[in-house]
RNA sequence: GUCCCAGUAGCUCAGCUGGAUAGAGCAACGGCCUUCUAAGCCGUGUGUCAGGGGUUCGAAUCCCUUCUGGGACGCCA
């Protein structure tokens, strides 16, 4: 990887003697617009150490700077030293980078071979898999890509809801309203018609909900006739998800759910009575966390059964001992914010010192065009639905745009599942969704598909160029003919990636890769239109296919690290 | 009631570890395919950065406060 800027702040450093490397580092940036150079330095804050006018400092650092061959000119201005990089020099490292380290391209060691446990998708059991679930299991999945890419080592877990008293409720409303056959037929759809039954009988009759207490109770003790019904509803359950996970190509090292941690408990609950850290109330014990100004944790009910709480501490105790994480992340939504930083407090309090590498990665909400998502009311967009109608839109387009395309029905499916993935990870993740059918099918702009489109036409390029000019070599071409300004925007574009995938971990935040790869795509796109590339001059036209793949290289990686795949034609 | 999060162009958003004139996309309108994939490119217009105070050489960015919206707050997950 090279880095300039580094270096840079090295050789400024060296200059100003009482400032260190990591101070200027720091403040190095990119000016806003191309006329002031690639990397400038705001002399702004050195002003009270040094006891000098900001425009003084510039000027100094200017008249004494010591010539390097990467950087062309530095100039002082108002205060900024503006440095413009040996354009020539720059293009040529860069593009030797890429296309020496290709599907490699950055990423960094950063993590060491050290462990990630990442806890991503988990939804419910006997409910449909919805737009709102979407949402972990696309950046829980891109998180363990970003993780992986910089060296660590990691362990996708999908935490499945497959334990809690909704399954004394599902039972109870099976034994009243269902059967055998209709479960079968009617698959997650039947199982949801039972929970909504439920909750509505149990409005007018809330002795129904003890009944479904008292059979999850049962259920965890484990009660023959309560635990075959429980795995008959799990494996229908997982049956549906697994198509949508096929579709999504995302994939776990561990389908662990909660009810694995079921025999996990009561070890946890005597720990925490030997730690005295559970008190007694009405029957049910709890943790205080007043003096954290957070309200008690619950961690048995009155009726013995465990609750949430309880079993994810259980489960962080066990990965720990399991894999021996450097980190463990979850990602859920917003609303259980509380709730993790409750149980986090508690390990701490249990006296573990890594409750501090459990990190939560809480996400923004998806409605409804206002409403707010319910399974209950069925107020949802099933995602397997989503996803087929993205599918056959694309498909629709090929039809009328590239009939002749081979194999388009795998093309719609990696271009119209990539539409609905990017959309979800365009945004930072905290922000609220508001879902609109128009948008999430919308495939021109700042798009999944208007990337895909993109990376396609570099391999279409790279294809007519055939020969050995079809897989351009570090060093066998001349970067200095990529003078042109749109050439010169492109390959800013590709200094950048590294810095944006470190950043994207460091924030946990995949949508700075999403909307990086569109600037990225934006700039080769009119690189493309503006400088022909398959051209007579033989040098010319080599200097811009290694540009082109250089491109199609950084794409690749970037859209891999976000879950979609590359096809190459579209 | 207490706490958490968000508020930037008509819409969706970026920019938020303070820096040079606040940027994209969508929508609207107008151009560009006998030439490398038009899911593309180019052009036109829009901003009390929710309001008010403060800190600073400098604030969309940090602090305080008000307003608006969302969320959480013991036997669901």
């Amino acid at each position: 990887m090279i880095d300039y800027k580094a270096k840079l702040a090295e050789h400024i450093a060296q200059q100003l003697k009482d400032i260190d490397t990591g101070t200027i580092a720091g403040l190095l940036e990119y000016p806003p617009n191309p006329e002031m150079g690639d990397v400038s330095l705001p002399c702004f804050k050195l002003s009270k150490q040094l006891r000098k006018a900001p425009t003084a400092i510039a000027e100094q650092i200017v008249q004494q700077f010591p010539p390097l061959t990467f950087i062309a000119k530095a100039e002082a201005i108002s205060g900024y030293v503006n440095f413009f990089f040996d354009k020539p020099q720059f293009a040529r490292e860069l593009l030797n980078d890429i296309l020496a380290s290709n599907d490699t391209y950055g990423s960094q060691n950063i993590g060491g071979g050290k462990t990630v446990v990442i806890d991503y998708s988990s939804p419910n059991i006997a409910k449909p898999f919805h737009v709102g679930h979407l949402r972990s299991t696309v950046i829980g999945r891109a998180l363990y890509n970003l993780f992986s890419f910089m060296g660590y080592q990691c362990v996708g877990i999908n935490h499945l809801g497959d334990w809690g008293t909704q399954f004394g409720k599902l039972i109870v409303a099976y034994k009243m309203w269902g059967n055998e056959a209709d479960v079968e037929q009617g698959e997650i759809g039947e199982l949801l018609r039972l929970y909504v039954k439920f909750h509505d009988e149990a409005e007018k009759n809330p002795q129904l909900e003890d009944e479904a207490r008292a059979w999850f109770a049962k259920l965890e003790q484990g009660d023959e006739e309560a635990r075959k019904l429980w795995q008959w509803f799990k494996d229908i359950s997982l049956k549906e998800f697994s198509r949508v996970y096929d579709l999504l190509c995302v994939r776990f090292d561990s389908f662990a759910g909660e009810s694995f941690y079921n025999d996990k408990i009561a070890p946890v609950i005597e720990e925490l009575k030997n730690k005295r850290l559970l008190e007694e109330d009405d029957g049910a014990l709890l943790v205080r966390l007043d003096e954290y100004n957070m309200p008690p944790v619950l961690i048995l009910k009155k009726d013995g059964s465990s609750l949430y709480h309880t079993r994810d501490i259980a489960a962080a105790l066990y990965r720990k001992s399991t894999y021996d994480f450097d980190k463990a992340i979850y990602v859920t939504g917003a609303a259980q914010n509380l709730h993790f930083q409750q149980w986090f407090k508690v390990v701490e309090l249990m006296g573990y010192e890594w409750a501090k590498d459990l990190i939560h990665v809480p996400f923004g909400q998806v409605s409804l065009e206002g409403a707010k998502l319910s399974t209950r009311k069925g107020n949802v967009i099933l995602l397997e639905e989503l996803l087929q109608q993205a599918i056959s839109k694309t498909l629709e387009i090929i039809e009328s745009k590239n009939p002749s395309l081979e194999g388009k029905e795998e093309i719609a499916r990696m271009v119209g599942v990539g539409a609905i993935i990017f959309n979800d990870l365009s945004g930072n993740r905290i922000k609220d969704i508001v879902f609109s059918w128009d948008e999430a099918l919308n495939f021109d702009g700042e798009t999944g598909p208007y990337v895909q489109y993109t990376h396609a036409r570099t391999c279409s390029l790279l294809r007519r160029a055939g020969g050995i000019e079809a897989e351009p070599a570090a060093g066998a071409f001349d970067a200095a003919l990529l003078d042109d300004e749109a050439a010169q925007h492109v390959l800013k574009q590709l200094y950048l990636f590294p810095e944006k995938v470190q950043q994207a971990l460091e924030k946990l935040e995949p949508s700075i890769v999403s909307r990086y790869l569109v600037d990225l795509a934006q700039s080769f796109n009119r690189f493309y239109h503006d400088c022909p590339i398959l051209v007579d001059d033989t040098e010319l036209r080599k200097a811009r296919l290694a540009l082109v793949k250089s491109v199609q290289i950084t794409l690749r990686n970037g859209l891999k690290l976000i879950g979609l795949e590359t096809p190459e034609r579209i």
